[in-house]
DNA sequence: TTGAAAGCGGTACCAG
DNA sequence: CTGGTACCGCTTTCAA
């Protein structure tokens, strides 16, 4: 007896002393019922608080006009500044959005992708987590059909349409700013190797040495894992080096934050001391002191974005598309020692 | 043709060359069919990939296990833990999470509790609008008996259960603090009036100015929206005061990084010329500087008991309950003028 | 131990 | 213009 009964078709044809279908028909303003009873039906549906019901609409074509996500976390500034432009392109197109996140977890991934798929959702968004290392239930997906759009961290580019920010290309400019302003010796902070965002930004910040013939050196490039602890001991080991780095580039926010935090623990300046430039949005960029230069993503249109591919492959598109969204690369004070 | 048809008991029944009810039972063990047939029952539907159609489920009786949420948004720190409690408890007990944000728009909210009172969704979390001013679209919950729970920002508590902070007792603890340590004209930045997490706030700082016989001052007590640029106006018109105040206590973050924003700019000093206080996470209020003093909310656990009050009600537990979530008062670098 | 039939709410097709 | 019938996938009597 939980919420008193929604009203239906047959409670409505009731009323009316008609047959359900031709409710049915009448609510939709068919051409063939009479102008007089599609008033009239109508009329009685609002009166009477009809609501179609979703799930006996569902049964009989599968689209419940629900779209599933998963994110590693939804605090994370980053993910959910994307999810909230996941949640409104959807629902700006009758869509709605289920929620899940893998906490970084394998386990937890391949559960949600089952769960999503269960619930027969029209199509998922997803952004790998960090544990993934295996790619065959995301595969799986392809085999049977099921619509998949992946941000940020992506996989079987392919096959699944993506969305990722230009990151090869904003560490390469990153690198350049602060060797342009006077920092030498540039260190790099990324998370564990086999995540192509990490590969490609730690390829951009390559490229800039080489670009500069500067001799690349490993002791300053340290991939771990993305995580506020992890990036704390990064950058520990980065200052302890016999010749520490005297800029450091930390390619996503929660390692800057990290990064800063630890620098600042040792009595050292930024930028004069150890230059540091993250990837953030604005207000946490600007929240700190000094106020840290950064990449910035756009990560709402990220979001958008997914959104749309993922709505234009649900209306038939197959297309397999790679989204880069440009990044904008944006000087604060964290990172120029001299003009 | 999207995604290659689920299989379905009819599938497995043909198969097994027996009646679609017999399957059904088989699956689920039912004492009255052969052992030897359950097996081969459950064998088969593994070996086919069968996962019950949950439409064809929630056709029949009305428990989709999906949870709706409305939250004002999804980016702002403390909604994106508070939904990250509420989803992780919600997964734990076998529900989706279905999130709508309402942008602070009263329209918004009408249209998400429309849509999600039509998706059948079992029950709804919510926190309200600021536009929000007439109740009655949530009251029209209780009448067709949609279980609601409230959370922070609350209506109507004596027929919806609800999860707050204790705004007050917060409040005032902050107050004290800050003439404890120095402060002699505590101002006070709040949100609209109509909500009453901001009376509940602001009650507390006047009871804490009285506690200690200090005369109200109306120009002290400034409450406009809780607004990034509204917080900044209304730190702007404190400051503006012939007799300007020495402290300000901001009731919640966006308002609190909005004075400190402005106090700064007027190259006034933390906490020497003007202490503050705000409320946010323990993480926020340690990036800024100086680190903001800040009343902590239990924002992951609010979520949670949001969450457990509902999963109890869906489980029948009628009663209505009010849970008051503790805060800590904890005392970093912005509030403290002497020791 | 199993099967047949009805029903959940709606749509589509054919008949009249 | 309207009604009858079948079906989507599953559960639940009731009969056998």
């Amino acid at each position: 007896m939980e919420h008193s009964k929604h009203t239906s078709l047959k409670d409505l044809a009731r009323v009316l002393g008609v047959s359900i279908p031709t409710v049915s028909r009448a609510l939709k303003d068919s051409p063939d019922i009479s102008r007089d009873l599609c008033e009239q039906a109508k009329r009685l549906a609002q009166e009477m608080n009809y609501r179609p019901n979703p799930f006996a609409m569902s049964l009989r074509k599968n689209t419940p006009r629900i779209i599933g996500v998963i994110v590693p976390d939804i605090v994370t500034h980053f993910f959910a500044s994307i999810l909230s432009g996941i949640e409104d392109t959807a629902v700006a197109n009758g869509y709605f959005v289920i929620i899940t996140t893998s906490h970084e977890s394998y386990e937890h991934e391949k559960r949600n992708i089952e769960n999503l798929v269960n619930m027969r959702v029209e199509g998922i968004i997803a952004c790998l987590s960090q544990e993934m290392t295996d790619y065959s239930h995301w595969a799986a997906l392809a085999d049977i059909n099921m619509p998949l759009i992946l941000f940020d961290r992506v996989c079987l580019t392919d096959r699944f349409s993506s969305v990722v920010a230009d990151g090869e290309q904003s560490a390469r400019a990153a690198t350049q700013h602060l060797l342009d302003t006077g920092s030498r010796r540039v260190a790099f902070i990324g998370g564990a190797n086999h995540l192509d965002i990490v590969k490609r930004r730690k390829h951009g910040y390559l490229e800039a040495l080489r670009d500069n013939r500067i001799p690349i050196e490993k002791e300053l490039v340290v991939c771990r894992k993305i995580d506020y602890e992890e990036g704390k001991a990064a950058t520990e080991s980065l200052l302890a080096l016999p010749q520490p780095p005297d800029a450091i580039l930390a390619m996503n926010d929660t390692l800057a934050f990290a990064a800063m935090e630890v620098i600042k623990s040792h009595g050292l300046r930024i930028p004069q001391d150890v230059a540091l430039i993250g990837y953030t949005d604005e207000q946490h960029a600007n929240y700190v002191e000094p106020k840290l230069s950064a990449v910035c993503h756009q990560t709402y249109q990220m979001g958008q974005t997914a959104c749309h591919l993922l709505i234009d492959r649900l209306k038939g598109d197959k297309t397999v598309r790679q989204v880069v969204v440009p990044t904008s690369l944006q000087i604060r004070e964290s990172s120029v020692k001299e003009g």
